[in-house]
DNA sequence: GGCAATTCAATTGCATACAATTAAACTACC
DNA sequence: GGTAGTTTAATTGTATGCAATTGAATTGCC
């Protein structure tokens, strides 16, 4: 019951679902976080801000999987929210340090309601959620 | 250690890393789908039509998790390097019927490769992959 | 001190993704 | 048989993503 092309059936790809998944959970966030108006990017970016308060263009994307290709536009939408600054590092003018606005601290409070409503969403065992968590990881370690 | 905010951590979300995961094995894709000419949604639409041979876009996109939007752009983009045909069905000229080309089918034999080169990329344990498919494949479930 | 190499963010070009809308075709129902 | 509702792709608009390039700033090295 195996042919030479089986390697190839959708079915048979582990990067395939992860792919689609990834997809459809996000899909799942968007009304949560319309509410208080952040992509799903955006939001991933606000995460380290709020842990971070100030960090630069170049670390904000090794934490996020990112470059700055992407990042740019993100980062001109957030402050255009005012949300956060972009400011040229005195002490080096190649880094653009990001930091948290007050309004962008205040949003924390807002957030913080998203992933307890999104665990609502998604059914899944705590162990397969710890278990799953750690095997992601142990995969992104790889992509360093 | 915990505070109001722990939900809001990066390192406590699962859509993080599942994000930043397909992404990134997405990306280690890319140099083995270079070689073929594909980007990696026309190879899993590809996938598809190795399997199946006939179908149209509303059903591929079942199987992808992908709508006209997304599809549409992709399979006009196969048509022009002559690996599908795209024509109204007969009985339904809503639908639009995709079919393997004669040039589509033999791509098959250099796109199998494909999977063989990335699984020596992905540094898993055969029975943590199995895990993996299997509790992702729950996950998708849920979505539809 | 001066120049080559490196670093960092921004830009460009291309390819997704998806929500919302549109337009054409078909179905149901009377 | 006509029309309202439904279905299907395509289109439009917005937001990513990423590779490659650019330009400014800094560092290394002699």
């Amino acid at each position: 019951m195996t042919d030479k092309y089986d390697a190839l059936k959708l079915e048979n790809q582990l990067c395939f679902p992860l792919y689609a998944c990834a997809k459809e959970i996000v899909r799942k966030y968007k009304p949560f976080l319309d509410e208080i108006d952040l992509t799903y990017t955006q939001y991933i970016a606000m995460m380290v801000l709020w842990e971070r308060e100030k960090i630069n263009v170049k670390e904000l994307g090794e934490y996020l999987y990112l470059d700055s290709g992407t990042l740019t536009p993100v980062l001109k939408k957030l402050e255009q929210k005012k949300y956060i600054t972009r400011t040229r590092a005195k002490d080096d003018e190649r880094n653009v340090i990001i930091s948290l606005t007050k309004e962008g601290e205040m949003l924390r409070d807002k957030a913080v309601e998203v992933p307890k409503k999104m665990s609502a969403c998604i059914n899944i065992e705590p162990d397969e959620a710890v278990w799953l968590h750690k095997i992601l990881y142990k995969l992104l370690e790889q992509s360093k």
